[in-house]
DNA sequence: GCCGTTTTCGGCCCGACTGTTTTCAGTCG
């Protein structure tokens, strides 16, 4: 049997939904797997421990069917109403509700009338003029869809968060400086520092409604407006994602940017507990439900006041446990990019990096640095021209030079490279040598999930590797993770006094907010880095802290938000036990 | 399908915009 990790299951869960919703199935019913995936999407063990333990109903939202569910699905693949559904609905007509437009009663009249299983269906149907014949449908949904497809071919994939929140902060910047706004954020996923997002929130506040969506409409990025009405308008950009801008009263502000944040998880929650205390949470304000009175609307933490809870930071709004944090009023203090003194992963002209060390230490003086690690790659990446130890003896030399000059400290460091056994590049003499040594795979994508785990565990025991360097290996939108037992590499990361690094390089992200709680969990310390290959890139840090913030993370477990002598003293290699 | 400081049954968040309709369903967030 294949292997079965949290986000397979989840995708299972939300596939069942979909078939469901398109089968007609009740409402709630398919909402339940859709809130059970997300839920075994964030959980922080790994799914095959709580199936083992049979604890799976831990996870909120899963009861005794969705647990056997997830337990056949560990088992053999699948689950009895799965097979069901798959016989009498191809699976593919979930993708076609992907298609912006296509929700699932679309997608079940064009399989029902038109025999429309797949995108190119839907496209040859659309072609040949049959969907705008369809009942209910007409010439505008057609072109409608039509466009839904093309904006799907093209920009399917959701945008990196680096090229999304530039934009976001852009487009709000603009907004905020007409004459009729009071102010302008970007809001939804962008402020929740997701990784990546599919499409941008901006909120406005202003008492000029009909100004903000005409500007928002005719925004310079504007390549088609998509839906335009009185208080809200979505827009197709050049970059290919869609922005919608919202615009409130001023005295809603606190109400529609809290809504507007979400997550959904979170705000159906919030919805919850609200009803529970008499009140009706809407994006304008919160409401006694008996009088209509509304008791906060102006911020956010009004808001969260009137229901007795602090304001969660917009990166926990997940439902994943911070609103119980919150009204218990035990929130932790997350870790800040005032917070970061330094950058522990860095690359220059030796290797593969573009910056000289000069280039790279003017960069962290800039940003207010106190310490730069210098970690080039080790002799084992040969590609990239790994050093050998000559080549080291020279750059210790420079940094020696430079460093007598003031300013950041330039740490002799490395990126080792973890091997097919788990060995590291140089022998021990040489790996004492350095300030600080990372470890990372590079190589061994496809590789059963105890071969990659083993590689990873051996590493850690080696007494100088001090952080393990992009643990999984993944790139957005390009490359799977590495099959892991993270629940193994936390544990032993946590045992060896190994950090675990967040590789803040915005395709990386690497470790995930999921991977960090699991860390932190278990105990284990976050090395932050931005693995810049260019000066520029060490401003990839705030991306970095976004991920962090998302996985809890404090400054007190963050090595480098601590000074230089503590930073190096809680490194595992200066460890006096 | 889940869940319980009102409940083991009967609830389950709330609103904007569009298009095809003659009063509302579908989609989206």
């Amino acid at each position: 049997m294949p292997e079965y990790d949290n986000p397979a299951i989840a995708a299972i869960l939300d596939t069942t939904a979909d078939l469901l919703e398109i089968a007609g199935a009740d409402r709630f019913r398919f909402l339940s797997y859709h809130k059970a995936a997300h839920a075994v999407r964030a959980w922080p063990e790994d799914i095959n421990t709580l199936a083992t333990e049979e604890r799976l109903t831990d996870i909120p939202g899963v009861g005794k069917k969705l647990a056997a569910n997830i337990a056949s699905i560990l088992a053999r693949g699948s689950f009895a109403e799965f097979d069901e559904l798959t016989a009498e609905l191809p699976p593919t007509l979930v993708a076609l509700m992907q298609v912006p437009g296509v929700g699932p009663k679309k997608a079940r009249t064009l399989y029902d009338r038109l025999g429309v299983t797949s995108v190119d269906d839907l496209e040859a149907a659309l072609a040949e003029g049959k969907v705008a014949a369809l009942q209910g449908f007409g010439d505008r949904t057609a072109a409608n869809i039509a466009a839904g497809i093309i904006s799907y071919r093209t920009f399917g994939a959701r945008a990196l968060l680096a090229d999304a929140l530039p934009l976001a902060e852009k487009v709000a910047a603009y907004l905020r400086a007409l004459p009729s706004a009071v102010s302008a954020e970007p809001a939804g996923s962008v402020r929740r520092g997701k990784e990546t997002v599919g499409d941008i929130d901006v909120l406005v506040a202003s008492l000029d409604p009909s100004a903000i969506m005409e500007a928002a409409r005719t925004l310079p990025i504007v390549t088609r407006v998509i839906a335009s009405g009185e208080t809200k308008t979505s827009v197709e950009t050049t970059a290919g994602l869609q922005v919608d801008v919202r615009v409130v009263a001023p005295d809603e502000w606190g109400a529609a940017l809290q809504y507007f944040t979400g997550s959904a998880e979170h705000n159906v929650r919030v919805r919850e507990i609200a009803k529970g205390l008499g009140l009706k949470v809407t994006e304008y304000g919160v409401f006694r439900i008996d009088t209509g009175e509304r008791c906060a609307s102006d911020t956010e933490e009004a808001v969260y006041a009137a229901l007795g809870m602090q304001t969660p930071p917009p990166e926990l709004r997940e439902n994943a446990g911070e609103i119980e944090s919150a009204t218990a009023g035990t929130l932790p203090k997350l870790i800040t990019l005032a917070d970061i003194r330094g950058d522990l992963h860095c690359h220059t002209t030796a290797t593969d990096g573009k910056s000289t060390l000069e280039a790279n230490k003017a960069k962290a003086a800039e940003l207010g640095y106190e310490y730069l690690a210098i970690t080039d790659h080790a002799w084992g990446l040969r590609m990239v021209g790994g050093l050998d130890l000559d080549d080291l003896e020279r750059q210790w030399a420079r940094i020696d030079e430079l460093n007598a000059e003031g300013g950041p400290v330039l740490l002799k460091s490395i990126e080792l490279n973890i091997d097919e056994k788990g060995e590291v590049d140089y022998p021990d003499e040489v790996l004492a040598r350095f300030d600080i040594c990372i470890a990372s795979l590079h190589s061994g994508w496809g590789q059963p999930r105890e071969v990659g785990t083993s590689r990873l565990l051996r590493a850690m025991e080696n007494r100088f590797v001090d952080i393990i360097g992009h643990p999984t290996g993944r790139i957005l939108r390009r490359r799977e993770p590495i099959d892991l037992d993270m629940e193994a590499v936390c544990a032993k990361a946590a045992e060896t006094g190994t950090a675990l690094e967040i590789d803040a390089y915005p395709d990386r992200l690497d470790l995930s907010d999921v991977h960090l709680r699991m860390a932190l969990r278990h105990g284990a310390r976050i090395s932050m880095g931005c693995d810049a290959h260019e000066a520029s890139q060490m401003h990839f840090m705030r991306y970095g802290v976004s991920t962090a913030r998302r996985g809890w993370v404090t400054p007190e477990v963050t090595l480098n938000a601590h000074p230089l002598p503590e930073m190096l003293a809680l490194l595992k290699r200066n460890r006096t036990a």
